[in-house]
DNA sequence: GTGGATGCAAACGATTTGCAAGCAT
DNA sequence: ATGCTTGCAAATCGTTTGCATCCAC
């Protein structure tokens, strides 16, 4: 698998804008993180070793990263864009817990599978998907 | 099946709210609407006929129609909560062209029952789930 | 009569944008 | 040298809220 930071370079030398230090800043501290990060939090980290770098530009570079694969744009419905990243992950899912907030991953190859027949049968050419099941855990059903 | 006003109706005293001719028109035009409408565009409709209405009647009325059941807030990534009904609906899900913005809506009840087992296995109760594929439609793949 | 509902405008939070200065190419 | 990028602040967008008045109960 290449290096996401050889992705992003690809990217951003093939649309002729140009790789930054803060750009690259950027990328290194959001791999780092392992779940939904928000803008936000991100530029919160991003800042504690760059205090210099400005919250626009943390919202700028997760739309490149968007735009080049590396980042994943999700809504958990709390008015916040969350993005995660795909870089030696493997795509998975979400169960949200609508009561105390707990998220838990899954991926399922049969529900990726029917998702694909469905695109094929509408002819559509499918790069992305979210599915999210929303109910109540465990414990918040017992509640 | 039971009418949609009686479901508002029973919400609405269960929780000793109160029926107002708003919240009657308001529901009655977003029964109307067959696709997702955002809260701007219901507004309008609503202020045709009755012009006197506030937007923020609409969206607190949608906020209610969302507790009892009947309008489901979808997020296509435009920026704006759309919502739809699911009064004489059966559940759909949604394949979305990120170029021309087109969406078609499919069933499929296989992968609902893989979404159950996974509820299960997790041990979450579901009440609501969402499922979107983002990718290009068959004339956007052409171009 | 009383407490919830309304319309309005102001407030809000997340995100975007205009701009002058800075830096990668 | 050119023009994309930056940080900043102001602007924008969707949505929420405070408040005086109104109305369903």
């Amino acid at each position: 698998m290449r290096k996401a930071k050889d992705i992003f370079e690809k990217y951003i030398s093939d649309k002729k804008l140009k790789f930054t230090s803060q750009r690259n800043f950027i990328l290194e501290t959001f791999l780092k993180e392992e779940g939904h990060i928000s803008t936000e939090e991100l530029y919160k980290k991003v800042s504690q070793k760059y205090p210099s770098i400005g919250l626009a530009t943390v919202y700028r570079t997760l739309k490149l990263l968007s735009e080049c694969g590396l980042a994943h744009e999700r809504q958990f419905g709390d008015g916040q864009t969350r993005y995660e990243h795909s870089y030696e992950h493997v795509h998975h899912d979400h169960l949200i817990c609508t009561r105390c907030g707990k998220i838990v991953e899954f991926g399922n190859a049969d529900i990726e599978k029917l998702q694909n027949d469905v695109a094929r049968k509408n002819k559509f050419k499918i790069y992305a998907h979210k599915l999210e099941l929303y109910g109540l855990c465990h414990e918040c059903v017992n509640k």
